[in-house]
DNA sequence: CCACATTTGTCCGTATGTATC
DNA sequence: AGATACATACGGACAAATGTG
């Protein structure tokens, strides 16, 4: 197994993409199954990407709608880190 | 499937037995197998309120060693309260 | 209001990798 | 070298909420 695990590849490029405006506050991220075939990888570690970033407040999913940037979370505060 | 989700009941019970003092800074957690059984679940609930207690900082795991109550995270923040 | 498709949320099972004891 | 234990990843399944027609 790599290093570098995908869901924090992926956590890392929507971090960035959020940074480069690409995903502005209140926009509306791709859909888990659009992810999947963007990374080339299952549904696990795109979940588990959202997931964290939903706990830190950086992202915010919605049942039934779509994973949405929150207005207000441009800086991504880390806990721990490692 | 009940309203309360097991990953959550399971994310406020270590909690409460962190600020109940009946796990202190340093301690170690049971194993996932032990709180598989304690929770009568599989072990990807645990995992999940596991992970996201260990992004929030509030506990710490160390692959082949366990999950320990890091010093100094008895105020659980919450950056996002919805 | 109901039916349907879409999408996220939760859960289970298994396998492999890697670190620690 | 072996056992224990956490981390990552894949697979599938069902529930719940939403939006649309």
């Amino acid at each position: 197994m790599p290093a570098t695990p995908i869901y924090q590849q992926i956590m890392a490029d929507i971090r960035t993409k959020v940074a480069s405006g690409e995903l502005k506050p209140g926009d509306k991220l791709p859909s888990i199954a659009e992810l999947t075939v963007a990374y080339e990888c299952s549904a696990e570690p795109v979940k588990m990407a959202l997931r964290m970033l939903n706990t830190l407040g950086e992202l915010q999913g919605h049942q039934g709608r779509g994973v949405y940037v929150p207005s207000g979370a441009a800086t991504p505060s880390r806990p721990q880190a490692m």
